[in-house]
DNA sequence: TTGACAAATGACACTGTGTCACATATAATA
DNA sequence: TATTATATGTGACACAGTGTCATTTGTCAA
């Protein structure tokens, strides 16, 4: 996370700082972003850039945790509306994402992130993981898990749960990275309608 | 692809490259990787090495090549035993990749290449898209589609078979990242098999 | 007004990049 | 064999970006 020397600067020079970095990562993926570029468009001197941040990717994080906090709140919401009708919800997610961050001013930079997303989850930067202290995103956390509606679902118990969330998961984020890829939005969705429909009711006759 | 001057190298000498890269290449993801580490571990000139490749990212493709026959060969062997059963032959790849490239001394290699996988594929390179003039894995080709036994699957056309095999693309690439990143390989099969029958059956009672 | 601490600055040493003019080896031809 | 042509090897070079740190500048309490 920044340190407080960047958090206390003035709302100006903080977007500015902000703006600067959104640019260069829109323009290619975080380990090409160059340091050099972004404090020359936030023009700051170089020794401030790490007197603010740790490194580059401390700075994405930080842009990235808000969205983040957005899109949990929404999730909640759709949660209890939906009566923990996970698959629904995850529907929901898509359209929200897609929605909300494709058609801001911020698209090219959502692009260039979830495109750039690594497979291994570990290190990754998504969405909905991004913080080091809560690695995993919100559909993994317990309190997400326990409203889920279970009494239609084939599970013995939370792992087998968790494993369905793990597919839904997997399909979501492959069907936001098309999406975002600049596949047609109609075609995408569909898709990804369908592997939900094969994902509740099976691919064998 | 490497250029001739690689190519016509002496077996030796084409093996100190190639292990040097690959030394580098489990060492840190590709982006990070140092032609400079790979040329004084090779013992060639620096610019030697741009004789040889286009970019590092040439050389790994060149790496990967070999395995990914091998690969494509067993695929083909397997749809032909089970009759095209898809499920089974993805269930077989796994366990071949698995065995055949966990266990070797390029256990490392095999373990940061697949890890740090973008999950965007454009660009990625994986074991089974990794040349620019067959971009898809080897499920995603005509041939492959077609040896599979569309008798027992829902589906109304080929567009609906590729929505499945692209579903068991994304929970196999991600069995074999969690078997890789070092998740005990009995959990993670499990696991797998798990949304196999999942997939198969669906989630819902 | 002064002193003390926080914040900003950019020159600096370093690391790695891709290129290119030149050196060397290999093969082809007379 | 000597000569020429062609392919291959080489490392110095100019360039770009990194993270650090001694120094300067700003702010505020005493």
């Amino acid at each position: 996370m920044p340190k407080d020397t960047f958090l206390n600067l003035s709302e100006d020079k903080k977007n500015k700082v902000i703006n600067a970095a959104k640019k260069e990562f829109s323009r290619v993926p975080i380990e090409e972003a160059s340091i050099k570029n972004i404090v020359e468009e936030a023009e700051i001197a170089r020794g401030s850039f790490y007197q603010y941040f740790e490194s580059k990717e401390d700075l994405l994080k930080y842009i990235l945790k808000s969205k983040s906090e957005e899109l949990e709140i929404f999730l909640k919401k759709r949660m209890k509306e939906t009566k923990g009708d996970i698959f629904q919800v995850y529907i929901d997610m898509f359209d929200f994402i897609t929605k909300e961050l494709m058609k801001s001013e911020d698209k090219a930079f959502f692009t260039m992130i979830l495109r750039n997303v690594k497979i291994s989850e570990e290190k990754s930067v998504t969405l909905t993981e991004m913080e080091e202290k809560k690695p995993k995103g919100p559909f993994q956390k317990e309190i997400f898990l326990n409203m889920i509606d279970k009494t239609k679902l084939k599970i013995k118990n939370d792992e087998d749960l968790k494993i369905i969330v793990k597919m839904l998961y997997l399909i979501t984020r492959k069907a936001l990275v098309s999406s975002f890829k600049g596949d047609s939005y109609n075609k995408v969705r569909e898709e990804y309608i369908k592997m939900i429909e094969y994902l509740k009711h099976g691919t064998l006759k």
